[in-house]
DNA sequence: TCTACCGTAGACATCGGTTTCTATTCAAGG
DNA sequence: CCTTGAATAGAAACCGATGTCTACGGTAGA
């Protein structure tokens, strides 16, 4: 027999199993499943018939192949448990699959070869478009490379998306939804400095090794607030760290052991003032009363510390719906910056005594 | 021409491209990136040379459809922005890095006729496992149709792990992953009985239209635990509620409302108790002086709330691990069961009076 | 010197769809 | 009655890899 009528045992159906079932061509049932080509009701019965009883599955490979889309949007984040990242992925994901897109996860721990890495691995895979999401290396052969492959996505039909991290430069074919870093440590900067804090720690500065885009921001923010109100900043208090919990108990409690005389905190990230708020309570130290705390991000947890963290809010879930839905119309501006804003809860409040 | 030697702008350089630049055929090109199959050296350095001089890059689709495996792994789950579920994610991508795997991933929002219509899109992508998390629908005609999908998925060389919920029954071909959920719920009303508490509300009981295996097994050990100690429970104090903040909140209000007497709330889940917790505090009481809360899960969180939060502790990222790991290496057994156990902070002390 | 074999490389079929181009049937219009 | 065209369906080329089968040059063994 040139072609069987029923595929063999542990080999899936093709649509050849269904048009020899249905007694009619390949092409036929191609267009019973497209929809786009007058076919006889008839027909269209039989081979939907034929698709049901051989249990048929389309090949989405075979489909990419012969030039169709991927139908697929791929996420690139640093890490999943992140609980900020977490509503970007959530973001994506439901913009994703409104557009009937399917969605590729990968995470690059912070490592910026992996994530080349994963940038290279979606243009294998002819992803529809390329999210990365959160703040970039600064380094220039990285920034290089990254334009490279905005450069090759574009030309093969895809897109590249920053998510939270500003612009490769204008002449680069790239999406960019970022929100205002900068201008959400400024204003909580000033919120604090407003409140009568003259001596306030930054915790999450630029480290000798760890500059990233996200980073630069918010120290810029810290920094042009005291500028704007005329306060000298004292620069041992501002601390690099890491953006994470550790790093916030760890710092708060160096800070404590060397008596650096502060009345309030700003961590570049809730998680980081999590920690905080552990090292302080171990100290003994009454937040508000001790000594303000203020975060950054906004994470669903800020309201349920005791007390409930004042932070910059971040509209997490609008950044990962806003840049799947640009990169997939490109008739929408392809850069937009969303706003951030305080939210004030219980954290933070004048000091006692200047 | 039959053959340009400089793909066209805005096509991608294919293999042929590559050969043609490198004064070779195809298959030359092919084995170079396949690596095993004896090509000499001089060769195999001009076709390296015009693969990067052509910015080549592999299709994946043209590879999967000559029958090579498609390097994914599938994974699907409720919500992304779950704490614990996030965790998941994290073992699942870590080991599916760790096995050359790239990760899909597809969220249900609690919908079993979605999950299905995510699981049919999986096997139309040929994912090497399809990896579901999470408790299951006990719902009949859904069962018979992931069993299907069992079948079908074994049948393809794939394969279909069940996370955190229970088999489909022996003869079904599937990888099952689970924890201990009716262990852990024994264990913690257990702990809640010994320190003397008699009237304790349970949080988050299967409802009339929302029965999922998880549920049913942390029902089962909230039940069972107060049967082996001898004390009754009160049935007005078994509370149906979804596994959210939002469901602890209202439950705890209504319940403080009702005048139901109670010394202690075991919550379903460590979600459910910041809920709780919010409420109790609310309404002037303290935790755990006039009222023991527990949780269950043990997210990140659970150690920052004030009090710590008593919880029962899940293997959450081994889970997400081994389930790529199991599914991969079939070799290995394909039913495990990892254990759980108590974690204890302060959000549960002995009742003040009985 | 002839044969055998190793190292190397090319030709070609194949995977499972899509799409273009062609062919047939049948009804309507001149 | 013949032409025209709409509706419908088939044949075959194509997408970009992989893998099998064949072939060629050179060296070693008989």
């Amino acid at each position: 027999m040139s072609r069987r009528v029923t595929p063999e045992d542990g080999e899936r159906a093709t649509i050849r199993d269904v048009a020899a079932r249905a007694g009619v061509s390949a092409s036929t049932v191609s267009r019973v499943i497209a929809g786009d080509y007058p076919v006889a009701q008839s027909t269209r019965v039989r081979v939907l018939r034929a698709m049901r009883e051989l249990d048929y599955v389309l090949n989405v490979h075979a489909r990419a192949l012969s030039g169709a889309s991927t139908k697929m949007v791929a996420f690139v984040l640093d890490d999943v448990t992140g609980p900020s990242f977490a509503y970007v992925a959530k973001g994506v994901e439901q913009q994703a699959t409104a557009e009937g897109r399917l969605c590729m996860v990968c995470t690059t721990h912070g490592d910026p070869s992996r994530e080349l890495a994963v940038v290279e691995a979606m243009r294998e895979q002819r992803a529809d478009a390329v999210i990365l999401v959160g703040g970039g290396s600064l380094d220039d052969t990285y920034r290089e490379r990254m334009t490279h492959f905005a450069h090759a996505l574009d030309k093969a039909g895809s897109r590249l998306v920053l998510c939270g991290r500003p612009s490769l430069g204008d002449d680069v074919p790239t999406t960019v939804v970022e929100y205002d870093n900068e201008g959400g440590a400024y204003a909580m900067t000033s919120h604090l400095l407003s409140q009568g804090h003259r001596r306030i720690v930054y915790l999450g500065a630029v480290g000798p090794e760890d500059a990233s885009t996200t980073k630069v921001g918010r120290d810029r923010g810290f920094t042009r607030a005291h500028e704007a109100y005329g306060v000298p900043y004292d620069p041992d208090l501002v601390v690099p760290a890491t953006f994470d919990r550790a790093a916030g108990y760890e710092g708060t409690k160096r800070l404590l052991a060397r008596g650096a005389g502060f009345t309030a905190v700003f961590a570049a990230t809730d998680m980081v003032a999590v920690g905080v708020f552990a090292a302080l309570r171990e100290a003994g130290l009454r937040i508000p009363d001790d000594v303000s705390v203020a975060g950054y991000d906004d994470i669903p947890f800020a309201a349920d510390l005791a007390p409930g963290l004042t932070t910059v809010h971040i509209p997490t879930e609008e950044l990962g719906r806003t840049a799947v839905r640009l990169a997939l119309n490109r008739h929408e501006p392809q850069h937009v910056v969303l706003g951030t804003h305080i939210v004030v809860r219980g954290s933070v409040k004048p000091p006692l005594r200047q």
